[in-house]
RNA sequence: GCCCCGUUAGCUCAGUGGAUUAGAGCGUCUGCCUCCGGAGCAGAAGGCCGUAGGUUCGAACCCUAUACGGGGCACCA
């Protein structure tokens, strides 16, 4: 449609140009803009107000102008001029209509488009550390990190979802010997108290909960199996009641043989299966989610000799170094001259003892990246910002120029009836993700988590979203998708069950039957809903090219609105003492049906069910 | 000191340079089921868009300055 309407526009004012009613000049764009406000038409043209400098001449005169030389066409119902130079194109019914047969033809492939123009690109997100559950924040960058995926794929991109496996470091060991403490000290209360390995579970981790609780350290003797724990293995340890069930977990599978292993051995079996755990948890949760991702990628692979004898980590080094990028300081530290590509200051990535730092690990996999894709985007937390300047450095360097950006999101503030929640790192406290999800369900927490701006800290309240699950929008636009498909099966004649297997397709077609005529659709309420539908095409391509998929969340409660509306001002079927005809019946049925396709397609853009009755 | 994010209705937030009247949800108040799903609908009340300049035909939106709040500035990962 607006196409066409530039097209209109186009040729109107050539017409007044040549008829001399408006000086010549050459117009670049036609400004076409769909108005907030129906009153004002489907669609503006704002050229008089853009071209009117150019055109010495006032707005108002060019726009009167023009439409006094409007070619007639039929889907053009009127076209006026309004305000400083509005031009307003009112459709006719059939016209603004004809989206709603669009919608249920192409169903789940409705409102594609081809801004993305098929770039490759690779979406890494989530990368939570395999040495604890996923936390609350990472569940944000899930959800936002796929939707942004499914909308940036159905705009035309080529999507792959990666997720970065921190699994090479210093932490992992920790994590094995923590495990490993606990191990000992489940041990070692078994022995003493003559219990069993479920009863020493629940001592030492009563004593975590006792050291928890107090905060000031006031009592210091009543966790010392704690007090122990933090002396061995220090503040960055891992406390987590997970930990001790993980220790627990290894003693019911291997009994005491560990005892008296050697403390390495032991540390590295329990590391390596710990970690394996970790990440099937994590795997899990996402895919409970609704997020898949198409590669795990190891941050060891970093380190492994091929058969060259050189790890990619070394060989992007030499890269580097042949570009002269590198330089190395009298203690021996290697380091990277980012600010040659605008960083604050250059970066080591050996340190002076020889280890590698963390972002040598980084310049390796994103050089990785780009030999597998054209465009890289890593979706971080907000802390992570100071971390951008010098990883692009490093793309620039390698000559990827302009194609890695980070999107930075904004943590998740969590609240317990309206009370911020203590997470210590320290002591381990946190609300998992996983306890999240069980409690509130995936549909109410992905949509929750992804509608809000991720430029925007959000204040997720456990209690309020527990309780108020009522009043969650997701029900409310889960409520109208359910609506649409009762109404579909009562005017087909179908029971739950019957259209269970019959899918809502069919029984949409049973219901509705072929030819029907969608310029009977007049009512005000009737035109909301083509209108609103038409905005998504649009929506979608903005979304992705803005890498802002929670609008859609807003789209999908403006959409059950209107339905809703609709549904209260128009009787769909006939009933007692309130007939229809049967021609604009089966037109609203369309509507409906063209609702439905249009919610379950939007819902399922953010990772959303669509029931098909509540 | 430098960098990032924010500041819009009582609360939580949308707002892509456009229109007299800056929107939505929650909360408050008033109506609407002998009627296709009331997890719904219709309406009311509630705003000098942090402040001050600038750009523009036009600014909540862009630019500059400034105030307040949150976060970040490792030879940690």
């Amino acid at each position: 449609m607006p196409e066409k309407i530039e097209e209109l526009v186009r040729a109107a004012l050539a017409a007044a140009q040549e008829a001399g009613d408006v000086p010549a000049f050459d117009l670049d764009d036609c400004g076409l803009e769909r108005p907030a406000d129906t009153s004002h038409g489907e669609w503006t043209s704002t050229m008089a107000m853009k071209s009117a400098k150019l055109a010495h001449c006032a707005p108002r005169k060019i726009a009167e102008a023009v439409v006094a030389h409007m070619p007639e066409d039929v889907s053009i119902d009127k076209v006026e001029v309004a305000g400083p130079g509005f031009i307003n194109f009112y459709l006719s019914a059939a016209a603004c209509n004809a989206i709603l047969a669009e919608a249920r033809a192409k169903g789940m492939e409705f409102a594609k488009s081809n801004v993305g123009q098929g770039l490759h690109t690779q979406v890494e997100f989530v990368s939570a550390n395999p040495v604890g559950p996923m936390h609350v924040g990472h569940g944000r960058w899930a959800a936002l990190g796929d939707s942004l995926c499914r909308v940036m794929s159905h705009a035309g991109y080529e999507i792959q979802r990666e997720f970065w496996i921190n699994d090479y470091g210093n932490q992992m060991n920790t994590f094995g010997n923590s495990i490993s403490k606990r191990y000992m000290q489940l041990v070692d209360i078994m022995r003493k108290n003559d219990v069993d390995i479920d009863e020493a579970r629940d001592l030492l981790a009563q004593d975590r909960d006792n050291y928890v609780q107090d905060e000031a350290d006031e009592h210091l003797d009543s966790y010392p199996y704690m007090d122990d724990f933090t002396a061995e293995l220090g503040k960055d340890s891992y406390g987590g009641t997970y930990i001790i069930d993980e220790a627990a977990e290894f003693y019911r599978t291997d009994g005491d043989k560990w005892v008296d292993a050697d403390p390495q051995e032991r540390m590295l079996s329990f590391r390596e299966r710990g970690y394996q755990k970790m990440l099937v948890d994590m795997r899990d949760l996402c895919h409970d989610v609704r997020c898949d991702f198409d590669v795990w990628m190891s941050e060891r692979t970093m380190y492994q000799k091929d058969w060259t004898g050189t790890s990619p980590v070394e060989r992007a080094y030499a890269k580097l170094d042949e570009m002269g990028y590198l330089y190395r300081t009298d203690d021996g530290a290697l380091w990277f001259k980012s600010t040659a590509f605008g960083d604050d200051k250059d970066r080591v990535i050996q340190k002076s003892n020889g280890d590698y730092t963390y972002f040598s690990s980084d310049i390796a996999y994103h050089w990785n990246k780009f030999q597998r894709v054209d465009h890289v985007i890593d979706i971080w937390g907000c802390d992570h910002h100071g971390y951008i300047a010098r990883v692009r450095a490093v793309c620039d360097a390698l000559g990827y120029p302009g194609q890695f950006e980070v999107p930075l999101g904004q943590f998740v503030n969590l609240l317990r009836n309206g009370k911020p929640i203590r997470m210590s790192k320290r002591k381990g406290t946190m609300v998992t993700f996983r306890e999240l999800v069980d409690e509130v369900g995936a549909d109410a927490t992905r949509y929750t988590l992804i509608s809000r701006s991720s430029s925007q800290a959000i204040d997720f309240d456990i209690e309020a979203v527990k309780e108020k699950s009522q009043n969650n929008p997701v029900y409310y636009v889960q409520y109208a998708h359910a609506r649409t498909c009762s109404i579909l099966r009562r005017a087909a004649g179908v029971s739950v069950e019957q259209a269970s297997w019959m899918k809502m397709d069919a029984v949409a077609t049973k219901a509705i039957g072929a030819n029907v005529d969608y310029s009977l659709l007049t009512d005000p309420t009737e035109l909301a809903l083509s209108r609103k539908i038409s905005e998504l095409e649009d929506l979608i391509a903005s979304c992705a090219r803005d890498r802002a998929p929670f609008r859609l969340t807003h789209f999908a409660e403006e959409l059950a609105a209107a339905f809703h509306s609709f549904y209260q001002a128009c009787q769909v079927l006939p009933s007692e003492g309130r007939p229809v005809d049967p021609e604009l019946s089966r037109a609203r049925l369309a509507a409906c049906d063209a609702v439905r396709n249009v919610l379950a397609l939007t819902l399922s853009l953010i990772g959303v069910s669509a029931p098909d009755q509540m």
